[in-house]
DNA sequence: CCCTTTATAGTCAGAGTGACTATTAAGAAG
DNA sequence: CTTCTTAATAGTCACTCTGACTATAAAGGG
């Protein structure tokens, strides 16, 4: 709180509450999205798969304890994980949503580029990456968690920079465009998607000289690395939905 | 937390967290943006003015706090109350951010046409609307919570209906312009801005027959209430600073 | 060497927008 | 009862942006 407090307020007359983080880790692998979840080990939902999360610390803004959760969860270096895109969500309330004890968690969504299978360095003995869409039921609240979660990255990959954070240093276009393409579910034009993300002021910079890259067949396409700006003017936005597609459904955040 | 949860965890062996809701309430008021404050009666900040909030009841959620709190400060019954925009900004953590204990609170935006004076019911003795400009240092980190609520309220005036929540229910497209410009700190030009409100799909509908209002001197104007879309298509963009305007600085919210 | 594939360049019509001008309908001033 | 002022509403016009295309370039595979 901070403004009605009552008087003599004992910390330990309320219930208290414990906080959490938990974590929508997201990347593009082969065309899908993927989350980063983990097996429960014992109850409740023992045998179901979660977001990652833990408790803050006590001197510990929840900031910090999801690039720590983060860092022990995908085994990546403290370095990696302090440069990586992370934001905060939403806060979740409801007095029901963990059986054992009052919970409310603060959830942050991560992007990351397509890396190699996470070790479970942490608690969590059995951490993978799973297709956003074939994620089973989650424990706790963590369906609604990840569909709010998804609704936000679509939503901003539409105004910001954050695609990007899908991509490794140095990309292509196509690359970047097939993270777009996977987030929204949606099929994009190439030249007209080319010509907005260039035109767009300090999105993506060139990289120096003539270096292509090569994948297989076709034309090698030009590196571009992402520039220095975080919002997209103008922005790039979603092709209207012509029918009710699978995808997310159209959210915004409440 | 939800995932990893220590063995025999005992809620009472970890430094209790208190949980808050903090409440950044909006409204219009002679084309100037003011945020209802309350003046704190102890320590610490004694005599400062803070946004009002509360802490979360043993089984109420937050948004069942936010509104509840609001009920209590503005004097609105909780039919009105239930009905107003109440939106999840986001979650403060710092682990200093309370001098006396360990507190996160979550933050929400609300807003609300030109009331009279709140009556301050609740444990606030003195709550009053101040021009948010004008709005002095605050207690804790309430100065960051407010400029995050401009930033945000700012930016869903651009692709959402919000507007419409800061005017009556019955009320003319000028009213609704003065909302824009007053929550931008800009100039919008009128015949351009009545064109885009009305070709946006359920934004506003037209009060039966001919009804006008007639305020002071000009033309009557014809009166809207608020449609049923609650997205923006196609968005109603800011337009971009020429300089540095003493307006809220540029920002996303992270 | 031709075919397929992918990247890149360019064209064109329509929608949307910003900057204006013009007209209408009220109250206020004389 | 004019005339002025104010504000709402209508309409115009050039410019930009966008979606839908077509065309060309540069690689690998048969």
């Amino acid at each position: 709180m901070t403004t009605p407090v009552p008087e003599g307020y004992d910390p330990h007359a309320y219930a208290p509450f414990a906080v959490t983080v938990d974590l929508a880790v997201f990347t593009v692998r082969e065309a899908r999205l993927h989350v980063l979840l983990v097996e429960r080990g014992q109850e409740p939902f023992r045998g179901r798969w979660a977001l990652p999360g833990g408790f803050l610390l006590p001197r510990e803004s929840a900031g910090d304890a999801a690039r720590r959760e983060l860092a022990e969860e995908t085994g990546l270096g403290p370095g990696t994980v302090g440069a990586l895109h992370l934001e905060q969500l939403r806060t979740y309330t409801d007095p029901d949503r963990d059986p054992r004890m009052r919970v409310v968690s603060v959830a942050y969504a991560a992007l990351l580029p397509d890396l190699p299978e996470p070790r479970g360095g942490g608690d969590a003995a059995s951490a993978r990456w799973w297709d956003a869409d074939a994620a089973g039921p989650l424990a706790f609240d963590h369906d609604t968690i990840l569909a709010d979660a998804r609704d936000r990255i679509g939503a901003k990959l539409e105004y910001t920079c954050l695609a990007t954070a899908f991509c490794p240093a140095e990309f292509t276009l196509g690359e970047l465009q097939q993270v777009y393409e996977t987030v929204w579910g949606v099929e994009l034009d190439r030249p007209n998607f080319r010509r907005k993300v260039l035109s767009a002021p300090g999105f993506v910079q060139p990289v120096g000289g003539p270096p292509r890259r090569t994948g297989g067949r076709g034309k090698p396409a030009a590196l571009y690395r992402a520039g220095d700006a975080t919002a997209l003017h103008p922005p790039l936005l979603r092709p209207p939905r012509t029918d009710a597609s699978p995808s997310a459904t159209e959210g915004h955040d409440r």
